[in-house]
DNA sequence: GTAAAGTGTAATCAAAATGTAACAACCATG
DNA sequence: CATGGTTGTTACATTTTGATTACACTTTAC
């Protein structure tokens, strides 16, 4: 899954300034010029919102309330303040709170923001101690191991990647090209055998449950139906 | 009882930012604009006031002082600082269990502090000796030191804090990112190999038991599965 | 049944990640 | 203002993982 992220600013410089250097990292960027085309969106479906404070009829405050309290979400909202700070480098933390960057920042420090940001609502969700399961396998997502009738195998990042996305959709085919877009970022080309090597190893490792990795000729690998 | 805070600056901003921000963490949140502004309120109803030192007439200090002078009210009170380069005109600055933060903050590390401070108060009296245990290590936060074999083995702060961060969560894998977060809270910026090498530290102290922390390529450190 | 396409996997080399010593900067302390 | 302890960084050694190739084997299409 791509990680989504709203930039809401009525300058549009600094919007696609943003926008250019946010995708090159990876994310999928979205931009509004005002809270009212912010609202919008659909914006439970983004990881991250960047805001404005200072912006025409309804001020970014305002639209952070509005998503909070009227809408209900618990998006991360991170303020971007017209206060100029001098140098603000950071790095603090705490759980579930909101941040603020103020202007003039420099986008290495909004990255480094969204990145913090998105890292804490991930080990902090439904993601953190998230266990797969599917017939005698455990996946640990928090432990990075896999368990099958209280032992522990370990598995390398590839592998347990591709383990993962095979138990957290079962019995949908996935196609090398499938698991190529989603276990390898885009800057990585890796061929097509590539996966099928990986699957080998990971059989492997699961011994006389190997096979419940299974493959369809001419369309790629699924789990057997339980 | 809900937890009252108080926050007093004089940047509008920055006190709807904190506002916000402390309310989405279930404070009960007042704002001051002024010294004057503040001393309308009903000052020791608040469990936590956050204030600016730099402020109009009545500066942040002075109105401490009337706080605790005159006022004889023991509300923990958080200094927000501007940083300036020769600070620590401060540190001779006893008032009691005060804390100060130098601006620019982040919103996280603000919170992090009045809960630290709403922790320190709630459990006034009763000392928190938590101890944590793991095979045959014994970690005493009260004394930060590790015991092994009735053996103690001195730690540095560093030290201290990834063990105890591990042994908080055996078994889980924790990234270089997370320690980072999670260990490095001030604005401080290390690189990824710098938790590395005090790992390496770490378990060199450890001796023989060094590899029950382990490393998984790709993911991080982690202390091995019992 | 046979050819062509698709898959399984060992072996190999390259790349990435980790372990650690050594050094420099820092800081509290006497 | 030395001093020892702590910390962050770098550089190099070592380990682990990853990508590719080659060849054996299976499945599919006709």
């Amino acid at each position: 899954m791509s990680t989504r992220v709203l930039v809401v600013d009525d300058e549009e410089d600094l919007c696609e300034i943003l926008q250019f250097n946010l995708e090159g990292e990876g994310y999928e960027v979205d931009v509004a010029y005002s809270a009212e085309e912010a609202l919008k969106k659909d914006l439970k479906s983004y990881q991250v919102i960047l805001l404005d404070v200072m912006m025409g009829k309804i001020s970014g405050f305002k639209l952070a309330k509005m998503i909070r309290q009227e809408m209900k979400l618990s998006v991360p909202i991170i303020f971007l303040t017209a206060k100029d700070g001098e140098n603000n480098t950071l790095t603090g933390f705490s759980l579930g709170a909101d941040d603020y960057i103020s202007k003039p920042f420099s986008v290495r420090e909004v990255i480094a923001r969204v990145k913090a940001v998105i890292q804490r609502t991930r080990s902090e969700g439904g993601y953190e101690g998230k266990k797969l399961t599917y017939r005698e396998f455990e996946l640990d997502d928090a432990g990075k191991q896999l368990i099958i009738n209280k032992k522990v195998i370990e598995l390398t990042k590839k592998e347990f990647e591709i383990l993962y996305l095979l138990m957290d959709n079962p019995s949908r085919v996935f196609s090398r090209e499938d698991m190529m877009n989603r276990i390898w970022t885009d800057e990585v080309v890796v061929m097509a055998r590539t996966v099928d090597v990986h699957v080998a190893r990971l059989r492997k490792k699961l011994g006389k449950y190997g096979h419940y990795i299974r493959s369809k000729p001419g369309y790629g690998y699924y789990l057997e139906h339980e």
